[in-house]
DNA sequence: ATCCTCGCCGGGAGCGCTCCCACAGCGTGC
DNA sequence: GCACGCTGTGGGAGCGCTCCCGGCGAGGAT
């Protein structure tokens, strides 16, 4: 029946070894003051002598919470899953959830499979809140997520629901400082490879150039835009797209993008920085390595990971009702060669 | 006390609505043969309109499974989250567990908190078994499992374990090919950057490495083998110590590392591959997309996670008792032009 | 008619906890 | 003296399921 138990001490076996009642284990476990410290002292000797380990079903079910968080990504952006972008936010999230005792369940919502999903995590009951990394703004998970009243945190700023708090690095400025570093740097014509616009940071990114592009008072040529999706493969079409239109600076909305774009430059027979001045979003470990080395925009995915657990948790807490929170982290641009000017 | 549940329905609420017991609900749910099928229709539509979904927590502590898995990637592992290798075996693991209606729980074992980890992995009672993703040799997580009889299933061959089921690539096989390969296309200094030694699939490629040398009679020159990390900078290294000695050809023991000979190549002013042929492991996104194009060994790694899911399901079963089993999947050369030759 | 089987169903017990209430014992204040 | 608190402890009830046992009626074998 139990498959892996074999016969581990329960709670009731822990109180018979240390002569109390199970009500003052599970105080014990649970750090209650009110119990004598000599008796915590027993308690504790007899629960190391057992081995003993609290059961976590059983405790979630008692207890209505699991210590398991849940984290979403949705389909069409697991297939993104070649930027290291999910893997650093994995990452960062679980080693926040570790340090505070959670553990992390993980959901790839495939296409067909997403609804059941969705079901599964809101009411299986497994799980005491869900962190969803989606971008797309339509994303009708996010709906039934908040209909069902999950606790939840965004990863990623969400335009439509602002009753959900979020973390999200500052796009828009990050995009903007980016646009107006190449402006200032005496560049006249430039271009954006941007990431898909149904996605929030896509666009963020796109309206930042818009942005600088207006704050330098110049207006912005449909032709230097063109989108993209965050891919390496994409960046390279898109760029062949830009050649003829002679841009002399290009901003991509990612590295991976970025990169793509250096590498039609060199095709292209075209000099980066000397002819066309390249900054990429995200500051991943390959722009330090690319040749050039890639200008770019870093923003700390691992923070955006910590920083949502943490709002999670205090959602959780309960002991405060607090409103929704909306952490907006500010990316600094890293000049390196390609942008060109002086790299101080 | 419950957080998110507003009242959910539960089996006696359904039983009631069905007007049967709580048994025969459960029985509907299990989809056990022996109901009536009208007594099964009411049921189930008794289900759907109260919108019920089982408690998995409860389910999970009644019956002592709790249909998650967990997946461990333990610490040193987890710092290569830059290699997608983990992402898309992640991705693996979970599409086929989302398939077959398991949760994956994702552990990156700190070192600090590795020791706390494992016991809440084997003792917590919240996975029925667990997916490790160890390469070291020398991994005590892997004895931990084995001594609590944890079902697990390791992704990566042990050879110190051979009680535990394992699915991997044919390193050995690979890197043998690669190099036969090289030794084929007239080179005759062909140079090796490896992996960690301490990682198995670091010394099985070293090892088919080392046997292609000899199968076409040669010996290996120890100047000619330089160890690294499996990282992009770590090959940029690597080869560049290897450069003084001039090999001819170079075979990375991942296409991380072979991007970075890569470059390291273009800096020291050397072709690829007229003066040096290069072949990473692995056939990432990226090795295609290199200049130039990367001739690579390609593995599966998708596959490696379906399989392993699957073995551990198997082991789960009961039904059978089956021994430990062994998957190994053949990798593929993929000829392209960084090996010279005729990519045909 | 009796026995046994078999499909179908209900209810008790229990999984290992948490939470609440009860209660003993002691001290404090009037 | 009694009322009241406060600390420390025990036990009942229950979380929402699964599993097992037992029972009921229908049908075939004897």
């Amino acid at each position: 029946m139990t498959l892996q138990t074999h016969n581990r001490p329960n709670l009731v076996a822990v109180a018979k070894a240390a002569g109390v009642s199970r009500s003052t284990v599970s105080r014990v476990i649970n750090d209650d003051p009110n119990v004598n410290a000599a008796t915590r002292e027993r308690v504790w000797s007899a629960i190391h002598t057992l081995d003993y380990q609290p059961n976590r079903v059983a405790r979630g079910l008692a207890s209505g919470r699991t210590q398991v968080l849940g984290l979403v990504i949705p389909q069409g952006v697991a297939t993104l899953f070649s930027d290291p972008y999910f893997a650093i936010l994995i990452q960062g999230i679980s080693t926040a959830c570790s340090r505070l005792d959670y553990s992390v369940m993980l959901w790839l919502a495939e296409p067909d499979h997403e609804r059941r999903t969705i079901h599964q995590v809101l009411h299986g009951g497994l799980i005491d809140g869900v962190i969803v990394s989606s971008m797309l703004a339509d994303d009708p998970i996010i709906a039934a997520l908040v209909e069902r009243r999950m606790p939840c945190v965004l990863v990623g700023r969400h335009p439509d629901h602002p009753e959900i708090s979020t973390v999200d690095t500052d796009n828009l400025s990050g995009a903007r400082a980016a646009v107006t570093h190449l402006l200032r740097l005496g560049r006249r014509r430039v271009a954006t490879i941007t990431g898909p616009q149904n996605m929030i940071a896509g666009a963020d990114r796109c309206a930042g150039y818009s942005l600088a592009l207006r704050d330098a008072g110049f207006s912005a040529d449909p032709a230097l835009i063109v989108e993209s999706d965050f891919t390496e493969a994409g960046g390279y079409r898109a760029m062949q797209q830009l050649l003829p239109h002679h841009p002399d600076a290009v901003f991509a909305a990612s590295d991976l993008m970025a990169l793509g774009a250096l590498r039609a430059l060199q095709h292209g027979g075209l000099r980066v920085p000397e002819d066309v001045a390249v900054i990429g979003f995200d500051d991943i470990a390959a722009a330090a390595l690319a040749d050039p080395p890639l200008t770019s925009v870093r923003q700390s995915i691992q923070q955006l990971g910590h920083s949502a657990v943490e709002l999670l948790l205090t959602q959780l807490d309960g002991s405060r009702i607090t409103g929704p929170e909306h952490r907006v982290f500010p990316p600094t641009l890293v000049v390196r060669r390609s942008c060109g000017g002086d790299p101080a």
